[in-house]
DNA sequence: CTGAAAGCGCTTACAG
DNA sequence: CTGAAAGCGCTTACAG
């Protein structure tokens, strides 16, 4: 609507005079809130389309004191893992009708505080989380803020709340069993920020493993995230750990665990450009498949998290936690997928061909 | 606040009544409107803070009649061409306080207009877009909106808009220029959407190329990527498209050039599957940088796009546009950077090692 | 610099 | 099933 080539904007108001109705009549109808005779419904919606009606959704959002919008606050949507799971939950909430607002904390505990402040502040239907920290105040106050919260690949150690998470000490503990059984005994762990519970517990599978093989050790290098951010600066850190092990040992590592995909990617980076030959000098096994990685000289063994998956789990869980808010919170742990590629030293099956390429889960 | 337990917002008005001011006054001082004395100003922030105020955006959206947010329509945030443009302009937003929406249209005109319906209904603060279709009707709804509108990666033909592009045509025409120099003489062409005017400039690149040397052809499959959601789905069907060029040709073409980095990636992976040598038997140059592009063999010649600066430029002139709407629209050209590598038929400083790895742009 | 008051566009008891 | 009316929490002319 115009007036003297100002838009203005159509209200309820506006409507309720077109189609000889109340405004609570429009609001029941458009809103479709409560049941209203077929007759003035079509009234009230020819009305609308005839003023060119445009839903407010701040007002609407102010009165029922939520909006219908969710966020998703990660640490970095750059990393496939996130940027796959943003992908997968904004169709499903644009689907209905739900922006998604995605924000970006960089491991960093006071950005995330920032971040989940302003969410706060939004009055969001809803929230999916990977916490920077595990005991993080900030998601314990949109808890408290009644706001439903699903964190997804890492634990959240306040008030019970739905989670979607991967297996990541059995992923870790059948990588590195694998390394161990081509014969490695030094082997080294990279991994991102231990603030993250996924890092932790694929450490921990990584330990796990070697504790289980007299005469292995484990070398533990641990990424400061928050200085890394994006993924170009994430896989130079990677390379630069790696250098610093290789170099800084008497009895340096012959096998790397990586923590994770643009960690694998970082390590591959320098060691190829160092001229180190993998398997041969340096075998290599890491979390995450990315899309490339089985092209590469030679293809890399990795536990593979079944991204969409996840994503799809997280959009369902947070959605019925938003229609029904009295629900119990759900922990879904789903397995990562082993690949058994040629960066690991050789496997019968993979040296042939594509076999074990879509096993699970190791039975070890 | 609470009462019984129940958690109850302190409001403007708790506000104005624990310090003795008005509700006025109080939007003044916290709202940093209008200069109000330092004492009273003092007494208000003290009182916010005895009684844990915490604002609320939708009222203010209300009243102001526009929204903080700023929003983000792409075709695909899983790539990672628009995934880094997100993450730059979102660390740019959230640091001055204002939430980012993200949206995926999948290269649908439909899904499109929707999208674009819910962020002008959420009264957006602005909106960075890259269009579907130059003629997008809703882009053109964005725009009679009010809503200040940013274009990146592609062009839009309705009123003049600010835009950050990349000299599409110049980069594929160098790519190609450097296929034919190898002695290839049939190329083909694997591009996205001709909706998308990036793809329709970077196929008058290499038609341009073509037609500077006798005896060349240029043949074309345009993939459809409405079909296509997700990496996955891309590089498929990049990957069907060319086994498709190579089987159905008498003279199938020797050369391919790749109209983006997922089409490269599936490209890559069907010659490796099949089992032909690049680039003795088909060589491979392509839009963009992927970050393992340089670690496979061989190592592909690109056009990189900076993306970084692309979301830097994007974020800049967005918030440029939001702070002084009667601002004219401005269109900034990046160059691609070149990067020759082995997959074009190698060349004389690829083979030795980094040379031309950061030249800027062929003079051609 | 400060306040009283209207109003942004919706929704929702309440009454009929 | 429908309407009259209050009110969600802010901001902003207007007046002083």
């Amino acid at each position: 609507m115009d007036y003297m080539g100002v838009p203005v904007a159509v209200t309820y108001s506006d409507i309720a005079r077109h189609a000889g109705v109340s405004t609570a009549t429009v609001s029941r109808v458009l809103s479709g809130s409560d049941p209203v005779s077929d007759a003035i419904a079509a009234r009230v919606r020819a009305s609308a389309d005839a003023l060119g009606y445009r839903s407010n959704r701040a007002a609407r959002a102010l009165r029922k004191n939520t909006s219908e919008t969710i966020a998703l606050v990660f640490p970095d949507i750059e990393q496939p893992f996130f940027a796959t799971i943003a992908r997968v939950v904004e169709d499903h909430a644009a689907r209905l009708g739900r922006p998604t607002i995605v924000c970006n904390t960089g491991e960093d505990l006071g950005r995330e505080q920032v971040l989940l402040d302003l969410i706060i502040d939004e009055r969001v239907a809803g929230l999916i989380l990977a916490p920077s920290d595990e005991n993080s105040a900030a998601a314990a106050a949109v808890v408290e803020a009644g706001i439903p919260l699903i964190t997804v690949d890492r634990r959240f150690h306040g008030d019970p709340v739905s989670s979607v998470l991967v297996d990541n000490q059995a992923g870790a503990r059948a990588l590195v069993a694998d390394l161990l059984g081509h014969g490695h005994r030094r082997i080294a762990a990279i991994t991102g920020t231990a603030a993250a519970t996924s890092s932790r517990e694929r450490l921990a599978g990584c330990q796990q493993a070697v504790a289980a093989v007299p005469g292995a050790s484990l070398l533990i290098a641990e990424g400061k995230m928050r200085d890394a951010i994006g993924i170009a600066a994430t896989t130079e850190m990677a390379g630069r750990l790696l250098s610093e092990m290789l170099a800084g040992q008497d009895d340096p590592p012959t096998a790397i665990f990586c923590g994770n995909g643009i960690i694998t990617q970082g390590v591959v980076r320098a060691l190829k450009s160092a001229g180190r030959a993998i398997p041969g000098e340096v075998a290599v096994a890491g979390f995450d498949d990315l899309p490339m990685f089985d092209l590469l000289e030679p293809p890399l063994t990795v536990a593979a998290q079944p991204v969409e998956e996840i994503g799809r789990i997280a959009g369902r869980l947070l959605f019925q936690a938003i229609e029904n808010p009295g629900r119990e919170p759900r922990v879904v742990t789903v397995p990562p997928q082993l690949r058994f590629r040629l960066s690991c030293g050789g496997h019968p099956a993979a040296a042939t061909g594509r076999g074990y390429m879509h096993s699970t889960m190791n039975p070890d």
